[in-house]
DNA sequence: ACGTCAAAAAAGATGCATCAAGTATCTTAT
DNA sequence: ATAAGATACTTGATGCATCTTTTTTGACGT
């Protein structure tokens, strides 16, 4: 029974709710940022109604928060939520890269060097903004290949609860975040699923220090789980 | 600065989103089945607007689909599907068991023992939902005493998908889905991480196999990602 | 200047009317 | 009797009015 195929019905509601996902994971929001359904409709030019069904979903991803009963802002994240999530991404990311480098083909490998490759320019001209979107495409380009949709739309609700967080961190890491993508894409080569797990691992933990750096007090990863 | 406490402000559409999840979960729907937004309005006796609200939460969570610009179904769930949200589980929930394993306090421990022997209980009644209830209240203990939130988050959201499929597979794997609980929770007794992470592997594995058996044709687990 | 409090403005929640598009039913011609 | 076309109905999407509560603002007193 079933296996229905999600045909995308571009509703008002889905274009403002994939406007403001991009927004966030483009770190276009800073945390604690208040967002108002009549100035966000005006903006759209729509009424408040798919502005508040939009709302609902980021609410729902715990994105947004609802501070108070007409206070609706850009969700805080503590050091604790953020080490839980890199936990979190350790495991699925680690599952990604594993399935990966089982199943990539030599167009999966080529698409993932352009990345790598744009990257770099996007770093050498300072661009900010492109080097945070080819991190990610980066990072989900690892279950697209491995076929794993419930895994990406996890992460991708992950990523949208850190990207309010990341903008700032993001350049301090300097050539950090990207230092660790190479590896990753020499095991998926050698289609080596234990070396693809280390090396997605190493650049969530050290690729992701200055965002905790940012976040936390930079203290020592004490914590067990990782 | 952030770090906003999620109090949940009780409106009619998380009153609504509650009592739908409680089904999905129960395995009160079935897969297929319409939803239609005035019927359930009648039924709760509020308008059309916090019923939207609480669908596209559901949504959003991937629990229902909309087949078409008017039809709004109870999600399916493909094999290759099921397997993902499997082989995600094994992951996250394994995380959690190791975790907890290392934090649990006696309190914590009497709690699980509890919902075994009610589990038991359940089962010598032939009590479907309750059995059902305690299952899923088992799995849920392991990342609240673990503290992981978002984790609880993930699952909760894969169990809504999950539920509407395992309703019927429950009681065809008889006692098979508590067995596998108790070296859980003596791991968690002995605060052995890998042990406990193993044994909820285990579980999730063996126990689940007849939800597999029932949802694809059962063959061998030939998948590489487990 | 600063804190307090009340009036005014704002804002989300809820309900409802209407729209467009699909579905079912009925009519009518063959 | 059947099938094609027309009509009525269903249903989610959208827009909007209103309600209640919160938030803001500004006057006032200290």
């Amino acid at each position: 029974m079933a296996e229905f195929t999600t045909l995308e019905h571009e509703n008002l509601n889905s274009v403002v709710y994939g406007a403001l996902c991009d927004a966030l994971m483009q770190g276009r929001f800073q945390p604690g940022d208040r967002l108002k359904i009549r100035d966000l409709a005006e903006q759209f030019g729509t009424s408040v109604t798919p502005i508040r069904d939009a709302i609902l979903r980021l609410a729902n991803d715990e994105a947004i928060a609802f501070r108070s009963p007409r206070d609706i802002r850009i969700a805080g994240l503590s050091e604790n939520r953020y080490r839980e999530i890199r936990a979190i991404r350790v495991r699925l990311e680690g599952l990604a890269a594993e399935t990966a480098a089982q199943v990539a083909t030599s167009a999966d490998i080529q698409a993932m060097e352009q990345i790598l490759l744009e990257n770099e320019a996007a770093i050498k001209d300072g661009d900010r903004l492109k080097g945070t979107q080819l991190n990610q495409a980066f990072h989900f380009m690892l279950p697209r290949i491995a076929g794993l949709p419930v895994l990406t739309t996890i992460l991708r609700r992950l990523w949208l609860q850190m990207g309010p967080h990341i903008s700032d961190a993001y350049l301090a890491g300097g050539r950090a975040m990207i230092d660790h993508h190479y590896p990753v894409v020499e095991a998926l080569k050698r289609h080596d699923p234990t070396a693809a797990s280390m090396a997605i691992v190493d650049d969530i933990l050290l690729g992701g220090k200055p965002i905790l750096d940012r976040i936390g007090g930079g203290s020592p990863d004490a914590q067990p789980s990782v």
